[in-house]
DNA sequence: TTGAAAGCGGTACCAT
DNA sequence: ATGGTACCGCTTTCAA
C-alpha cells in the first residue's frame, strides 16, 4: 500500500489534518514544521490519492480528452498544445480513445472538471454528460454542448478571392473530394467562390485526390500537369501542398513565377520540409484553435458561460508563393 | 451535484447499502429488490463516483497509458487495439501525453490498477511508481520494470537470409539509417546478416532516406534505379515500402521478376494501397504485440510475477513478391 | 433479505 | 499553531 498523511504524520510526529495544512501550504502551519513534513513526505514517496481527494473537494483538477480515432493523426498537434496550456493552469489532462459516449461516462465516473471531445467524423452519437463538454467539431450540431469550429469553407473562398484580386482566373482546387464534411466544406467554398468572382470552370478546376498524403497531393499534380496548367493551385491541405511542391517543381515550374500556390493550412510551413521556402496558407491558425479550446475549458470549470457555437475564421498567410498574374501573358490568352 | 446512491435509496425506500448491492448485483438482495434498484438508478442517470469506488476497494478497474509522442503515429495501431482488448477484460484505458514521469505521477494519483510506458525513443529517464509498470520499448533498460521489445534485428536478418537462400547477393536496405535505436537495430541487423551470408558489399548496398514516409521511400528508390539495380530490396518500414513499390513500378520493374522485395512491417499491407498485391514482409506482427502487452497488464494487475524483458520474435511472411534468382542470369555475373 | 456502521484518504471547520 | 472531527460516496462486514 502506498503512503499516506497519516503514515507522514506518525513519522513526524504530529496530527495528521496538519500534515494536510502543510502539504497544501497553508499559513496555518508554522513554517519550521512545514519544512520538516514536506521532507519527510518527499523522502516517503508520498503521493496524494487523487481519490480520495477529488471525493472530499469535489475537484479533480484533470481535463478529460476524447480522441475517438487516434489512427487520424490530424488531432496530434492539437493535443499536444492543449495539454500544454492546461498544465500551464495546472491542469492535468487526461485522454480516452474510446467510443465518445463511453469516454464520456467513463470522465463523469472520475469526476473530471471538464471534458473535450474531439469529434472526429462530425457524426457524433448522442451522449450525456453531468460534467460540462466542449466539442471540437462540426458546428451544426443537435447536442446541447458548446462546439468550436473552424470556417473551412471561409478559408478556402479566401484563397481564390485573392487570387482573383492578382489576376488568376484558371485555378485549380487539389483536394479530397467525396470524403469527410471538413473536406466537403472546402469544395464547397471554393465553388461557391469561383461563382462570386464569375470565374469559369476549366477541366481541371477540381482534382480529386486518392488519400490525403503527400504522396497523393505529388500524384494528382504530376497528373494534372501533364494536360493543363492551371496559373495557381489551392491544395486542400498541408500534406497534400508538399506533395504538390515536389511535381511543380519536377515540371521545372517555378512558384510563383510560373504557378502560384496557396494551401489550406493550420501550421506553417516548416522552411526546411521539402527543402522549399514556406508557402502561402490560408486557414485558423493552430494557436487560436487551442487557445480558445483552453479558454473555453477553463471557463466551464469555473462555471462561466460560454457561447453555444464558436467559428475560428482563417487567416490568410501569404508568403512568396503567389504572384499577379503578368498582364501582358493574360492578354494573350 | 450528480446523483448518489443515498438519492437512489431515498427514492427507492431502501438503505444505501442495499443500494449498494443491488447495483453490483449481489446475490444477497431479493430479485424483485434489485430490479426496482436497477430501474431508477437507470432513469436518475446514475454514474458511479470512481474516487469514492477506488478509495474504498483499492482498485479503479482502469489501465494507465503513457505515451509521450502522439505525433508520432507509430503507436496508434499498438493502442487501438490493447484499448479493445482491455475492454474485453473490463478495463478501462486512460492515456496520458505528458513526459513520461509526470504522467506515471498522475496515474500513481489515480491508483490505476497498471500502467503502460511506451518508451518512444529509446531514452526513457528514471521514473518511479508505486503501481505495476510495462514498457514497450528498447530491452536494455536500466529501469527496475518489466519490459516488452521486438527483435527488428533478428527480422531483418530474416529477410537476408531468406533472400539469399534463393540465391540473391546484391540486396539493398532502403531505411533511415542514423535515427533512433530502433532503426539503428535494423541496420546492424543488415550488417550482420551479409556478413554472416558471405555477401560482398557494393555500392549502394545502403540507402538512406530523409524521412520514414512513403514520399521518402519513392525518392530514395528512384536515385537508386537511376544507378544500379540490385536484385532485391528490403525496406525498413511499412510506409517506406509502400513508395519504394509504386517507384519500381514507375521503373517498368516487375516484381517478383525483375526486383524481389521484403518489407519489416508489423501489419500486412492491404491488398488495396497503392493498388498492389501483398508485398513480404518480416516483423512481428501487431496481434503478438499487444497481445502480450494486454497479457503481462492483467497479469501485473493480479499480482503475478512476469519476466523481467521479453524480446518478440519476427515473423517472415511471405507472398508472392520474392523470386529465386534466375541461375542463368546468376553465372553470367 | 435488509439495515447499520466502519472506514478508505483526504479537506476543512471548529476547538484548543 | 496544532489537534480533533465530520464528511465526501462507496464497499463491506456484522447484526438484526
Amino acid at each position: 500500500m502506498s503512503v499516506t498523511i497519516k503514515d507522514i504524520a506518525k513519522s513526524a510526529g504530529v496530527s495528521y489534518s496538519t500534515v494536510s495544512k502543510a502539504l497544501l501550504n497553508s499559513p496555518l502551519v508554522k513554517d519550521d514544521t512545514k519544512r520538516k513534513i514536506v521532507a519527510i513526505a518527499q523522502e516517503l514517496g508520498y503521493q496524494p490519492n487523487a481519490a480520495a481527494r477529488s471525493l472530499v473537494s469535489k475537484k479533480s483538477n484533470t481535463i478529460g480528452v476524447v480522441w475517438p480515432n487516434v489512427e487520424r493523426d490530424v488531432h496530434a498537434a492539437l493535443i499536444t498544445k492543449i495539454n500544454k496550456r492546461l498544465e500551464e493552469h495546472n491542469y492535468t489532462t487526461l485522454m480516452s480513445i474510446n467510443n465518445i459516449s463511453d469516454a464520456v461516462n467513463t470522465f463523469n465516473r472520475f469526476q473530471v472538471d471538464a471534458i473535450l471531445v474531439f469529434d472526429g467524423d462530425g457524426k457524433t452519437d448522442y451522449f450525456s454528460s453531468t460534467v460540462p463538454v466542449v466539442v471540437y467539431g462540426l458546428a451544426k450540431h443537435e447536442n446541447p454542448y458548446p462546439v468550436v469550429d473552424v470556417n473551412r469553407k471561409f478559408a478556402i473562398k479566401n484563397a481564390v478571392h485573392y487570387l482573383n484580386r492578382m489576376g488568376h482566373n484558371k485555378i485549380t482546387y487539389i483536394g479530397d473530394l467525396p470524403s469527410d464534411p471538413f473536406q466537403v466544406e472546402k469544395v464547397i467554398g471554393f465553388k461557391q467562390a469561383l461563382h462570386e468572382c464569375q470565374i469559369e470552370n476549366h477541366p481541371n478546376s477540381l482534382i480529386s485526390v486518392g488519400g490525403m498524403d503527400q504522396y497523393d497531393g505529388y500524384m494528382a499534380t504530376k497528373k494534372l500537369l501533364e494536360t493543363e496548367k492551371p496559373t495557381a493551385i489551392i491544395c486542400g491541405s498541408h500534406d497534400l501542398s508538399k506533395g504538390v511542391l515536389r511535381a511543380v517543381s519536377e515540371n521545372n515550374l517555378k512558384v510563383p513565377d510560373d504557378i502560384s500556390i496557396i494551401s489550406y493550412d493550420n501550421l506553417p510551413h516548416k522552411e526546411s520540409e521539402g527543402g522549399n521556402k514556406p508557402i502561402s496558407i490560408v486557414g485558423v491558425p493552430l494557436d487560436k484553435i487551442t487557445d480558445k479550446l483552453t479558454e473555453i475549458l477553463i471557463d466551464l470549470v469555473n462555471k462561466k458561460e460560454v457561447e453555444d457555437s464558436i467559428m475560428l475564421s482563417p487567416e490568410l498567410n501569404i508568403t512568396n508563393s503567389c504572384k499577379p498574374i503578368n498582364i501582358d501573358k493574360k492578354l494573350s490568352l
